[in-house]
RNA sequence: UGGGGAAUCGCCAAGCUGGUUAAGGCACCGGAUUUUGAUUCCGGCAUGCGAAGGUUCGAAUCCUUCUUCCCCAGCCA
């Protein structure tokens, strides 16, 4: 039995309000006789299907328009993780209603994103298997037919007002707005216009759909919402055939309803919508065109993480105003850039888990996405060395030219993966700051007359250094104790608490290593009246040349290894040659020293 | 100054149809183990639940008033 850590095998997190509502829903068998035909469709189309055999139901539903980030990250986790701990089921929805916005090459990057985090959309039913991804580009047709009930039964009315002047009549804040001049039109004059919109009689802009609701509402979503728009943009999924496009208030409580979704999780800011939400779906479930139990919003607060940006607008800027590589830069907190920077899904499911879910505004510490990385990654990350800063310590008493084998573990916590053989020989390359010629206080690492093991090879004595006209230290010189070697009886004969890493100069891999830093030297980018490009951290990313042992030349894009002593590390997945592979720091490990 | 939300330990967050000492996680502080100054383990960490009143034998939970913060006036989502 492996105790692998994958994202869908941790226990379910902590209560939160929207699980309490759906244990409550479920408590009183709210969907019990709920139908489902199997795909998603209007009211006649489930009543002749069965009752659902998934529990619930939920979403996620990005617009296609950009890169996943870590924000999206929790959505996916929430809904996905809902379904899977109630029986229920999560629906991959493309919200693809803004043509101009939107294209296949998001659909994919989303798509993969969804995966690479553990969750997709080919689910078992009792009839088969049942693939849920959808577009709600597909829908249009109903919401066409949805949009021509509403007008027939008096529920909306052709606006034939400029933007400005819907803009200005729609009143303020405080004030009420006033009916358009166009509001009062018969239902049949109303219906033709509309139709003339689709059928392209109409310039771009020059008129709209609205529901009509009450332009006195203190909620200003209520004072007539546009609900179709006229624009001739050609769409990635319907190519040129419609020039009218719904707008999100109308068609997302739609596109919930026909895939009979029972829970529609969103964020706060779509709170105000709700009301609409409901209205619209009361009334093309009293024509006959929707049935209930009709889906239900709830709303959560939006992830906000210290140190990085999460709006789409400044992510884009980063990108295209080249602050960062590109949307797979490891310093950018998209998943792509996640990935890259050996960020891993079982991370991101514990990360969703330890900061729960509710409705108030909060900013997470971004070192507690850092902790659950290396939560993960110290279970699951094989152990490598690697010498980062490489300075060289030659064994004075150790014969020139021999080598030997020493054996370390590939994992302490996992004693199975067994022990991989490093070369020890006369001169290694150790870490520049493992050795003082002046130590400081607490310093227990190598220092004139000091002894110290070799990590996994021999206790050895400091005999001095050699520095450079700059008094830089150039090489450190030692003596090995022949009877301390690691894994044999006399290895414990002499205490050290000093213990440091090395790799043998003549057996090392020389390799390109990324050190990666924060993007941002603020927590909060941007805050107060600064411009958020004016807190980017110059220094976020050190290329150096390590010295790493030989096996590590090995590595595959994507593995991930514990560099001991220094933290995790990735294989990145872009630059990596075979057998040439380079490396991302990941996260560092915890150092209670340097503090 | 309209409407909708939120306020519980440094950061999150349970609890909120009132009932013993206000869950848990992260951080932090001790201490133990350790051939990673890592990990792991043990212990500590809110007489207090935005504020002030009130109801009650009893309130984070109910009532009143107040304060602060967030969202809404796209033919974006």
């Amino acid at each position: 039995m492996s105790s692998e850590k994958t994202p869908n095998s941790a226990p379910a997190p902590a209560s939160n309000f929207i699980r309490a509502i759906i244990e409550k829903d479920l408590g009183q068998n709210k969907y019990a006789a709920k139908k489902w035909a199997g795909s998603p469709g209007d009211a006649q189309h489930h009543e002749a299907g069965q009752v659902d055999f998934a529990k619930i139901r939920t979403r996620f539903p990005p617009e296609p328009n950009g890169y996943l980030h870590i924000g999206h990250a929790k959505s996916i986790f929430l809904n996905f993780g809902l379904a899977r701990d109630f029986g229920g089921i999560c629906h991959m929805r493309f919200d693809d209603t803004n043509p101009e916005k939107e294209s296949q090459e998001y659909v994919d990057s989303i798509s993969d994103g969804v995966k690479w985090l553990g969750f997709g959309w080919e689910n078992q039913g009792p009839n088969g298997s049942e693939s849920n991804l959808y577009f709600a580009s597909n829908y249009f047709d109903f919401m066409y037919r949805a949009a021509e009930s509403l007008i027939e039964n008096g529920f909306a009315y052709v606006d034939e007002q400029s933007a400005d002047e819907m803009r200005i009549n729609r009143g303020t804040l405080t004030e009420a707005g006033k009916d358009s001049p166009f509001r009062n039109r018969s239902a049949a004059d109303n219906l033709a216009r509309f139709r003339e919109m689709r059928d392209g009689k109409h310039a771009d802009g020059s008129m709209v759909l609205r529901a009509k609701i009450d332009m006195a509402s203190p909620n200003i979503n209520m004072r007539d919402p546009a609900i179709y728009r006229v624009r001739r943009a050609h769409h990635h999924n319907t190519g040129d055939k419609w020039c009218i496009y719904p707008m999100y208030t109308f068609a997302h409580p739609v596109e919930d309803a026909l895939e009979r979704v029972t829970h529609s999780i969103c964020t706060l800011e779509f709170e105000d919508q709700r009301p609409f939400y409901d209205w619209l779906l009361e009334r093309l479930a009293d024509a006959g065109l929707l049935s209930h139990p009709l889906p239900k919003q709830y709303e959560f607060a939006r992830l906000n993480l210290t140190y990085v940006v999460l709006s789409k607008r400044k992510l884009i800027q980063l990108v295209e105003e080249k602050h960062v590589s590109g949307w797979d830069d490891p310093r950018l907190p998209t998943l792509a850039g996640a990935r890259r920077r050996g960020y891993t899904a079982a991370g991101f499911r514990l990360f969703t888990d330890r900061i729960g879910v509710s409705k108030a505004d909060s900013w997470i510490e971004y070192t507690i996405l850092e902790d659950c990385m290396r939560e993960v990654l110290n279970v699951e990350a094989e152990r490598r060395i690697a010498v980062l800063d490489p300075i060289k310590l030659v064994i004075d008493n150790y014969p020139e030219g021999q080598s030997e084998d020493c054996f370390a573990p590939n994992h302490p916590l996992k004693p199975e993966l067994g022990k991989r053989t490093v070369q020890l020989s006369k001169t290694l390359w150790i870490e520049r700051e493992d050795f003082m010629e002046e130590p400081s206080k607490g310093f227990f690492r190598l220092v004139p007359d000091g002894l110290v093991r070799l990590r996994y090879g021999y206790v050895v004595k400091c005999t001095g250094c050699e520095k450079d006209a700059d008094g830089k230290v150039t090489v450190v010189h030692c003596e090995y104790l022949p009877d301390t070697k690691s894994g044999t009886p006399g290895s414990d004969s002499i205490k050290v608490k000093g213990n440091i890493h090395w790799v043998s100069a003549a057996h090392a891999y020389g390799c390109e290593v990324r050190l990666y830093d924060r993007l941002f030297k603020e927590a909060n980018p941007g805050s107060g009246d600064r411009d958020f490009l004016d807190d980017i951290n110059q220094n976020s990313v050190q290329l150096i040349t390590a010295q790493l042992e030989q096996s590590l030349q090995d590595a595959k894009p994507e593995d991930s290894f514990q560099f001991e002593r220094h933290g995790y590390f990735v294989a990145d997945n872009k630059d990596s040659v075979a057998g040439k592979p380079v490396f991302n720091r990941t996260v560092t490990l915890r150092d209670a020293w340097q503090k």
